[in-house]
DNA sequence: CATGAATGAGCGTTCATTCAT
DNA sequence: TATGAATGAACGCTCATTCAT
C-alpha cells in the first residue's frame, strides 16, 4: 500500500525524507504567499518535484495542512517543554518560562509560525466553523496546561483573582499576536518585546497596587 | 452613469439600498465561509440576485472588500467615539472606555467584526505583505489614539513603566482575540469577558505590588 | 414607434444628432481600441450617456457597426465623386483621380478609415464568412466603378493587357494597405506615399518598356 | 515539470503531438471564426478535449497565439527560402521567385495564413498599437529582405526609380490581400492570380514606355 | 426620450484531484 | 516510486441585451 493509507506507522527512510521536504516547502510557501496563495503547483514548483507527489504522500490538501500544523506544534512542544520543566515549582516562574520559551520559539521559527497562523485562519470547512487549529487536538488545546499553571498560582496566592480560562485565552492571544506585529511594525524588536510581554503578563496576573 | 464609474457621491435611494444589501450579504458570507470561501457566486446566491450585480455596484472584488472594511470601521468609530469622549480626562477612565466600548461593539456586531478580520488576514497582495487593514489608513492605524492615551497616563503617573507602542499592540491583540474565542469556546460569556479584560488591562497598565 | 423600427425615414432633429454623436464616438473607440476592445460600455462612457441609448438607437451592435461603415463609405464617396468627375474623360486621368482622392480622404480621416477596417476584419458572423464590408452593399462593391475605369482604359489603348478584376482588387489592396503602414512605419510620409502609389499604379496599368 | 514551465526544448513525443494538435485546431478556429470568435472553449470543443488542456500546454492565450504565428512564419520561410535561392542573381528573377513562392504558400495553406492575419489584426494590446505581427521580430519585419532585392535591382538598372520602402510595403500588401479576395470573390482563380500579380509587380518595378 | 438596473452567457485562468503508466 | 496528462469546477470579470419606468 502507498503512504496515504493512513495508520501505517512503518515508513521507509526516503519516504520520511520526502514527507519532510514537502512539509518544509509547504511551510515556506504558506509564509510567503499566504493561505490562498499556496497551491500544490506553487509548492511543487519551489521543491522541484511534480505536484502529484504531494497527493501521493498526503492525499488531500486538507491532510497536508493538518500535518504542517501537527509538525510545527510538536516541534514547538519539544522546544518549550524542557524549558518549562526547568523553571521549578513556582507558578510565576513556570508561567514566565512558558511565555518566554514560547516567544523564543516564535522568534526563531517565523515561517513555521506564519504557516500555522495562515492555516488556522484560512482553513474553514464551512459554516462558522473555527479553523483547524481550534478543533480538538489542535493548537489551542494547549490552553489546558496554561490553565493549570494559572489555577495553581491562584491557589498558592501568587496570582490575583481572575477568570482562569479567560486569562489563558488572553495570554495565548498576546503571544500569537506577536508574529503579526513583527510583519507590520517596522520598529519592532523581538527581544525587547519578549521582556515587555513577560512583564505585562506578570502584572496582569498579580494584584495591583491600590 | 453607472454606479461604478467613480467617485460620484450622489446616489439614488434604491442604489444605496442595493449597495447596503450586497455589503450585508458579503459580511455574512465572510463570517460564515471565511475569506477564501467567499466568492461573488456565493454572495449572490445567498442574496438571491445574479452575481454580476456585484460587479455592477462595486466593480471589483477588491473594491467590495475595501467597502466592507470602510463601512465597519466607520460604524465602530461612530459607536465608540462618544463613549470614549464621555469618559472625561483621566487616562485610566478613557482607556477603560476605549476597551469596553470596543468590546461592546464587537459583542453586538459579530459578523461585521469577523468579516473585517477575514479580510485583514486574507487579503494579501503577495509576498509577506501585510493585509489590507495594516496598510496606511487601515484598521490598525487606530493604534495611534491608543498610544496617546497610554502616553498621557504614563505622564500623569496613572500608568506604570512600559513600552507604549508594545502595550498598544497588546491591547489591540487582546480585544481582537475575543471574537475568535467566541467562536471556539462554548463556555464563553461575553459580558463577563468584558469585565475580565477591562480588569486585566487595568492591572497590566498599573504598577504591581512588590 | 422608436428609432430602431428601421425603415422609417422621418427622424427628428435631436434624434439625428444623437445618432451622429453615437456614430462618432463609436468610430473613435474603434480607432483607439480596435474591434474587440470596443464595447457599448466604452463607447457610452466616452460619450457621456448611458449605454442603453445605443441599443435604443441602433438596436444591436451589428446594426451600429453596419451604420458606421455606411456612414464612412457615404462620406468618402461624397468627397471622391466630384474630384473623379473633374478628371475628364481620359481613363488614366480618371484612375489617378480615383487613387489620389481616395488616399487624400484616408489621409484626412484616419479614425473613420481605421474604424471601417476594424469592422471589416473583426466582424464575422460565423463559418468562414467574410467581414461586413465584403457583403453585398459593402465597401468592396466599390470595385465596380474601378473595373469600369480599367476596362475603358484597356479599350482606349491607354492601359496594357491585364485581368481587370484582379487589377481592381490590387488597386484597392494598395490603397487600403496605406492606413496600416501609417500606424506601423515611423518613416511614413503620407503625401509622398500618394505620389508613389499613383506612379506605381500608373506603371502597373501601362505597358512596360522592353 | 509541466510543459508550460518555460524554455525547455526537450519535449516528449506525445507532448509534441498534443501541441501540434492544439495549434492545428487553433488555426482552424481562427480561420473559421476570426480572432474575436476564437476562444479556448471553442478550440477545445472542436478538438475534443477539455479547455484546460490548452492552458496546460501553452499557459496563456497570448502564448498560444504567439506560437501559431511563429509556427506559420517558420513554415512559410522553409517553403520560400530554397525557391528564392534557386532563382539566381538577377533581381527581377529573385523578386519574381519571392512573389510566386509566397503566393504558392498562401494558396496551399489558406487556414494558416488566415489565422496569422486574424492574430496580426486582432491582437492589439491597446491604444493604436499595431498588431502582433508588426512588432519587432514579427511578420512584417520580413520587409527587410524585400527591400534589399528592390535596392539591388535599382542599382543594377533592372528596376526603375521608386521609393524602396514604399514599394516593399506595396508588394507585401498585394500579396497579403490575396487571401481576402479568395474568401470573397467567387470568380477567383488562384493560379491565374499568381501570374497576374507577378506581372503586375514586374511592370510596377520596371520603367514605363513613353 | 432615456435611463438605471439586472441578467446570463461567456471569457481566460487556476485549482485540487485522478489515473495510467 | 513518481510522474505527466487530463479534467471539471470554480474563480473574478466583461459583455450585449432586455425591460420597467
Amino acid at each position: 500500500m502507498g503512504p496515504v493509507t493512513g495508520t501505517t506507522v512503518s515508513r521507509t527512510f526516503t519516504e520520511e525524507a520526502r514527507r519532510a521536504q514537502i512539509l518544509a516547502c509547504t511551510i515556506n510557501a504558506l509564509a510567503e504567499f499566504g493561505y490562498s496563495g499556496t497551491s500544490f503547483a506553487r509548492v511543487a514548483e519551489r521543491a522541484g518535484f511534480s505536484k502529484s507527489v504531494i497527493s501521493y504522500y498526503f492525499g488531500t490538501k486538507d491532510e497536508l495542512l493538518r500535518q504542517v500544523v501537527a509538525d510545527v506544534v510538536a516541534d514547538a512542544a519539544a522546544y518549550m517543554t524542557p524549558r518549562i520543566e526547568a523553571a521549578g515549582e513556582s507558578a510565576p516562574a513556570v508561567l514566565s518560562a512558558y511565555v518566554r520559551s514560547n516567544l523564543e520559539y516564535i522568534r526563531d521559527h517565523p515561517d513555521g509560525i506564519a504557516a500555522v497562523t495562515e492555516i488556522a485562519l484560512g482553513m474553514r470547512a464551512d459554516h462558522r466553523t473555527p479553523g483547524l487549529a481550534d478543533r480538538p487536538g489542535g493548537r489551542d488545546h494547549a490552553l489546558k496546561p496554561l490553565e493549570e499553571i494559572l489555577a495553581r498560582g491562584q491557589r498558592s496566592g501568587d496570582f490575583t483573582e481572575f477568570d482562569v480560562r479567560g486569562m489563558a485565552w488572553s495570554i495565548r492571544g498576546l503571544i500569537d499576536g506577536v508574529n503579526r506585529r513583527r510583519l507590520v511594525d517596522p520598529e519592532f524588536e523581538f527581544d525587547r518585546c519578549i521582556d515587555e510581554l513577560d512583564a505585562h503578563i506578570a502584572r496582569a496576573t498579580r494584584g495591583v497596587l491600590q
